[in-house]
DNA sequence: CAGTATCCCGCGTGATACTG
DNA sequence: CAGTATCACGCGGGATACTG
């Protein structure tokens, strides 16, 4: 039994960071991709207004878990990708993950359903 | 480099049963006594209120995070106590822990310092 | 294309009093 | 002691139109 200790402040910043309800999908694609556009983002993620995407990505960027780079002209163009503070979460998120699958699988199968189509990236 | 993936319909469903104002420092609670009263829980947790704590614990027994357990008699005695399916989350949240000291140690003692005394076990 | 301005609504959280 | 009933409020999220 493996006997494991928390404070609970860091895991109370740790899950605000996270918190939002477009974030998990957000830094799924960020994983993926070595940067991504805003419009591309917008595109690949269903039912999620504009205000509201550039919102957690506005956040998502103050907390450093990703970086922004607006490359000069018109019209402009605004690309996002992983920083170093969001990388070193991969494998936690990933650990998560994994112990929804192992200890609620019916839940998880209830929202890959409620979409349209979950990127299956292989 | 770790390459680490995920999808995220399991890490939505994770983030789901961990949200929550109190649902930290109970996870925290649990995960040091071998079960724990409600009225001893709620002293030991300043400032949220009776229904609120209660809304937790109740959200928290629905996801199967710990365990409730009525003890028949008067005054009744209800405890608290993690389940198997909890404790398989103390080593993530462990790891959220310490990536939030390591990435975020000024928000971290922001927590710290705006609560009046956070106990510390060692 | 990326971002802002408004207006709106439901829900999570909170204070307080009451009950078995 | 543990739990419920009410009432209230702010904030996250959403629809839509507008701007540089």
């Amino acid at each position: 039994m493996t006997q494991t200790q928390f404070r609970y402040c860091g895991l109370n910043v740790a899950l605000k960071t996270l918190t939002g309800k477009w974030k998990p999908m957000i830094l799924f694609h960020l994983f993926r991709t070595e940067e991504i556009r805003f419009n591309e983002l917008w595109r690949i993620i269903p039912k999620v207004s504009k205000k509201v995407l550039l919102q957690q990505l506005g956040q998502m960027e103050e907390d450093g878990l990703l970086i922004r780079e607006e490359r000069k002209g018109f019209p402009p163009e605004v690309y996002y990708r992983i920083s170093e503070k969001g990388r070193a979460l991969g494998s936690v998120l990933a650990q998560l993950e994994a112990w929804a699958n192992t200890y609620a699988p019916q839940q998880v199968q209830q929202v890959f359903d409620s979409e349209k189509h979950v990127p299956s990236f292989d």
